[in-house]
DNA sequence: GATATAGTTGACAGGTATGACAGGTTAAAT
DNA sequence: ATTTAACCTGTCATACCTGTCAACTATATC
């Protein structure tokens, strides 16, 4: 079943900083979208509602609420690999975030929600066994589903899919396989 | 939940001597980030974004705002290293967090939103200078302070300031320093 | 040292959204 | 079933907004 992730004014009062009866004033006068419960008239306002309120106004949207499922973060550095990328990501209607650096992937991380990351394997630097532990061992970051660039016929490949990879592509140009890839796992 | 604090153009005015009229100025200016409400357009100014200001323009930071961006990112992986780190920072009251590699780090840092971090320079896989890079590029981290734990006597010294570094701390056991370090920056 | 000039700040006024409070009710937790 | 905590409404004082103008500060020039 589809959970309807819902805030009540005080909530949401707190997202902005702002006491519960502005919030009601704003639901008053049309500015923010909610629905009354029949009861006392409670308010509920849906986070895919508030979060585009947020963004109407250009307040800070919190991280916890940006969870936007088409958001996708490439890690990769290689810039015909990135635009390549770029490019089969949004041909599926992905959102992309590009990072060519750990710390930068982290960042982004956080801080966008993506749904879906895209390790490049081959990014010196950069030890994409140890991200993805640390993303499989942590509870917020759990579900995020993770596609690896890595070279084909390796046994590196098997590591990956124990270390908790979802799909696996082999190498480059094969953009469409990519595309298709996080399509599908992005639809389920 | 993530509650937002925030203060309104009448406390930060209150805050640092000043009419509010100047308050809004500086946030026209782009000087202060803030966001605006829609009714009124009242604007909420972020603590951690007023802390920053004031930083920046060596303004005296209350002491009631300095403790709600007392965190502190510690980057280091040596158990020795982060074990003291720790002990020292946490002496100065600082509330720690610390990373073992980029990537958490980054999560960190988005997720945190620490007042300064501490990098261990000699951290293998850590690319100190492309994270100092990015902090210092984007707005929303560039006043986030940076300490580094560098060997002494290097030419790689004049390279981190050069690259924005806040502080360099001769390599390892010296935590007075490093504690001492951190209050300065916290404090000024 | 005195004067001119540009830029910043504070004061004031009229208008209005916001926050606080109180009394009542229900949703949610146990 | 009971209790707790949070929400609703209405009202009023407060604090914020905008615009304008005078006063102040810093800098440059003579």
């Amino acid at each position: 079943m589809s959970e309807l992730h819902v805030l009540t004014t005080g909530e949401a009062a707190r997202y902005c900083g702002v006491n519960f009866r502005t919030v009601i004033r704003w639901i008053e006068r049309g500015q923010l979208k909610a629905y009354k419960l029949p009861g006392r008239g409670d308010h509920r306002i849906c986070v895919e509602d508030f979060v585009g309120f947020l963004r109407d106004n250009s307040m800070p949207v919190p991280s916890e609420l940006a969870a936007a499922s088409r958001k996708v973060l490439l890690l990769a550095s290689d810039p015909e690999l990135t635009a390549a990328g770029r490019q089969a990501l949004q041909q599926v209607g992905c959102d992309v975030e590009v990072a060519g650096d750990s710390f930068v992937a982290g960042t982004l991380m956080a801080g966008c929600k993506p749904a879906l990351m895209v390790i490049d394997a081959n990014l010196v630097g950069v030890n994409g066994f140890q991200i993805l532990d640390h993303l499989r061992s942590r509870s917020e970051y759990a579900n995020v589903r993770v596609v690896v660039i890595a070279p084909a016929g390796e046994r590196d490949q098997q590591r990956w899919l124990n270390a908790g990879a979802d799909a696996l592509v082999a190498h480059p140009g094969e953009r469409s396989e990519l595309a298709a890839k996080v399509k599908l796992l992005l639809e389920v």
